[in-house]
DNA sequence: CTGAAAGCGCTTACAG
DNA sequence: CTGAAAGCGCTTACAG
């Protein structure tokens, strides 16, 4: 591996013009710079970036931390880091994945000089990792928020989403609406900001047109749907129409729905929140979703990191991206609003 | 940040037996050495990783090779990447997510010197990264084989997997028994490894049991399970059994087959290879899995990586791990050999 | 068992 | 426009 010093004997000039010429910090003359960048390609030159990160102290990466806990499926946070680790490429930085178990684990991590920052996933409304950032000096962006609303971040913007998708049901007639979102045994999945922000935006909406909020929360796996659609039958028997916030559990529920005489859509409909059309697929029917902006958001979260490490004022940046309304097949009009068949059975018929 | 002069400083040593004690590469007096533990708790002193990899020419990262194109959903990707993650640094590396366009733009990459090894996933039958890192001295491993099985690698048996998917519905009673697969427009998936090796197991059980083989690869959506079961009732409509090798098109395959007519398992089964417990369990009905060995598979690959550079010799280091059947709702014997219901059917009977 | 010193390959004021 | 030189914070023969 030529270094730069090979370059630089090569070309007949010091290592500082060499420099200047790869990190383009200062004017060099055109013939002299001619000469390195023809030596830098007879030689195959490449910077050592470990030698560039002690030198000048910023190392160009940044650690992507995920919650070891929260491995869930799911294709948007797949889609989410692959966004940001190309996001990270495109502007000269390298993405590293930390798996995190708690916030002590990631001080130590980050006292270890290797990254210029932190973004963070799966972000809950109680978040000691972030607590722990905010007093460190460490740079950090968030994908999703706490419940502190002053830091910035970029997240999924839950009200206007399920607006949306009660919109879109409240045009087909529905009424009686259920959430059914998800949980589980360590209440992490319940402390997500997106089940939290879901929740609060559902009763908010429901308290507004004078509905009853009902609101089930199960295991996110086909057992959990299946309880879903008894505990519904059982405890709202009038609910047309579900909001689900646990896509793990869309085909049990279809299922116990099924099992318990009501089918999709024409007995209940369903729409997903936050979700992706390859989920919405893995169901039949094939699910009504609100596509999460995963790539988006992965994009601008990583950017909102590059631009903070450069030097750009971000700190008031909080940007909130709406889910698109994808139609599937899960979503109809309820049963009573739907006209009747024949046109023997239309009321105030001929 | 205390550096490791700070701490020599403090401990009334040189920076020479911080080092040795910090890394345990000498023995130091237990007194001396316990000054040094006590400098460095009371000046919270943590190793700086960059100048440690400048002067060990070791920077202890390891990249994970992801091609952008297979940015595929699936939670078995995703659970061998966490795999990897946590087994680097459990070993006291950090792995860093490299997605890669191509074999060119990996060796820039590679040319830089932050990563001491790469991690290959996705591999395909023909990569032209293999090639390309067989003749560069970066050390690497494999998830995956190519064509060339001499390398060291650690892949899935699919010869005994599919041996088991076979056995299993052989004991229920199928013979006629066809194989769904991947595929794309590029020909990528066409190319995986799993793809080919899986065709090719199916292909040489149903030569060794005398059986037609009966090979249709959709693209991987509810369009492609759509057309697979259509193409099956049109090119074999004996088939009563499905090994399917495209588990995004699960759920449009058993809608197909039940819109023809058919329904899973009475009608026709369906055992899905090398998937997850997680995608087998968003179908209806649950569907027999193969469940791939993710974590182990991401374990693995780490620690042929890691043992490489640690100097053990991996040259022959080839392991294969089978997939676990998981029995779903998905399989049943086939139509004629199922008993009839009811005793006043019962062939022979009073 | 401990230390002085060279060196890893760069960046960056500073001087000319 | 170009260069000499200090310095980033460690590791590692080598010497004692």
């Amino acid at each position: 591996m030529a270094t730069m010093q090979d370059v630089a004997d090569r070309a007949g000039v010091s290592i500082a013009t060499v420099s200047y010429v790869v990190n383009g910090t200062k004017n060099v003359s055109p013939p002299t710079r001619a000469r390195i960048e023809a030596a830098m390609d007879e030689l195959r030159y490449r910077r050592n970036v470990v030698a560039r990160a002690l030198a000048s102290s910023r190392t160009h990466i940044v650690a992507l931390l995920h919650p070891v806990l929260g491995n869930r499926l799911g294709g948007t946070v797949m889609g989410f880091v692959i966004a940001a680790s190309n996001g990270a490429r495109a502007r000269g930085y390298d993405l590293v994945l930390w798996p995190v178990e708690d916030e002590e684990q990631m001080s130590h991590l980050l006292a270890g000089g290797l990254v210029d920052g932190a973004l963070l996933m799966e972000v809950r409304v109680h978040d000691p990792r972030v607590d722990e950032l905010v007093t460190s000096s460490v740079p950090f962006a968030l994908i999703g928020r706490t419940h502190d609303e002053t830091l910035p971040f970029v997240d999924i913007d839950f009200a206007a989403t399920i607006d949306t998708a009660m919109r879109h049901l409240t045009d087909l007639g529905h009424q009686a609406i259920a959430l059914v979102d998800g949980n589980d045994e360590t209440g992490w999945v319940a402390d997500l900001g997106p089940t939290v922000r879901t929740e609060a935006a559902y009763r908010e909406h429901m308290t507004a047109v004078g509905g009853r909020s009902v609101v089930i929360s199960v295991p996110p796996n086909a057992a959990g749907g299946i309880e879903a659609a008894r505990r519904l039958r059982d405890e709202a028997p009038e609910v047309t129409a579900i909001l689900l916030m646990n896509e793990q559990a869309a085909t049990g529920l279809v299922r116990g729905l099924r099992e318990l005489g009501r089918s999709v859509p024409s007995d209940v409909s369903i729409v997903a929140v936050s979700s992706s059309i390859e989920m919405g697929e893995m169901v039949d029917p094939v699910l009504t979703v609100l596509e999460a902006p995963a790539r988006e958001l992965g994009q601008l979260g990583i950017d909102a990191l590059i631009d903070q490490l450069e030097g750009v004022d971000t700190s008031r940046r909080q940007v909130l991206l709406p889910c698109t309304l994808v139609l599937g097949e899960s979503t109809a009009p309820p049963p009573r609003a739907r006209p009747p068949a024949g046109p023997a059975a239309r009321p105030g018929g001929h």
